[in-house]
DNA sequence: GTCTATACTTCGATAGAC
DNA sequence: GTCTATCGAAGTATAGAC
């Protein structure tokens, strides 16, 4: 007999802890991190509480990324409201516990087929909402979508931003201040102060 | 009593076999198929083989990321080598196994110390070398380096060729095919046919 | 509805057999 | 010099106590 478990107390506040410190222990130690003892000891509670409120480390996973998600959006939003939504883009972009939550969530979707179709519809929906400001500011100033299609400035940015994050903690840092002074010109051509 | 093991064997064939088969369990699942276990399966062999040849599994992800670079380093020469650099380079570095090699590499280093301090020697290694050869092809075509400064063309291109390989496997293609295209226009510029 | 005791599997690693 | 038997810790997950 299977035993009555809290898979639908969404709105319960252990669910949560644990949720947040997965989300936490992703940021700070990548995906390796994640396993239902650690993420329990990360929210002082009993491991087996993980597997009460997600039948799976997975659930727990898809969950965590929706939080994560969710709690991006926010910032996205706010971002590409603002008076410059490019520049705005670029410093979330290079937030580093962002940066290395999601590399995180790219090593754990190469293992969890649920993961990855979430993935797969929030990445596109980003780069959508990206590439429609985008369009906007190359319009603006007058610049051709065609020799430079927004997306592609979309995906170039994180890209970068990606790149930097991934270097920085093994300790490369070659090049680096010379493309963020590269990005920073083509900020100031994009978007004139 | 420490056991008399095989640490030292390095031209054993069976230590190559294991070195063989993490690297390919690497490129075609990730990070997270490296175990002993694993490793010793995928080469036909027993688990404990593992730390019979390595003293840790650290030890093994060192020898395994060693044999890679090698092996990375003779394509790249020749890349280097060749009439067209960049465009060889933009193949090399699109190539699909070499770059979830890698990023798995990235993932493993966020574990282990000696890997990094492997990976940060042999990233330096490999831009300056490509920063030498993109400094010579922007002489040739007349653009000014301070403007677009070698080391910065080379971080770009590997980090879109990463980009490109990450989001493949989740699924996500939007904006790949126009981001293909300014790279081959990029190319065309700096090494016209 | 919430949490705990426990089962079973796989992990890295070592001692010891040949 | 090469390989195997085995250990203790950590992994996911379930059955059952309150």
């Amino acid at each position: 007999m299977v035993a009555n478990r809290g898979y639908a107390s969404t709105d319960s506040r252990t669910r949560q802890q644990l949720i947040e410190a997965a989300s936490q222990l992703l940021e700070e130690e990548g995906a390796h991190a994640i396993s239902a003892r650690r993420v329990a000891a990360r929210a002082d509670l009993k491991p087996q509480l993980v597997h009460y409120y997600f039948r799976t480390m997975e659930d727990l996973l898809v969950a965590v990324f929706r939080y994560a998600t969710e709690e991006y959006m926010k910032l996205h939003d706010a971002a590409l409201a603002s008076a410059q939504p490019l520049r705005a883009l670029w410093e979330l972009n290079s937030n580093m516990p962002n940066v290395r939550r999601n590399m995180a969530f790219v090593a754990l979707g190469a293992i969890h087929e649920n993961l990855r179709i979430e993935m797969k519809a929030s990445g596109e929906n980003f780069r959508a909402l990206q590439e429609q400001q985008i369009a906007k500011v190359l319009a603006d100033v007058g610049i051709d979508p065609d020799a430079f299609p927004p997306a592609s400035i979309a995906m170039t940015m994180s890209a970068i931003a990606r790149t930097l994050a991934m270097e920085g903690p093994i300790g490369i840092d070659a090049g680096h201040k010379e493309l963020r002074a590269v990005i920073e010109r083509f900020l100031d051509r994009l978007e004139p102060l």
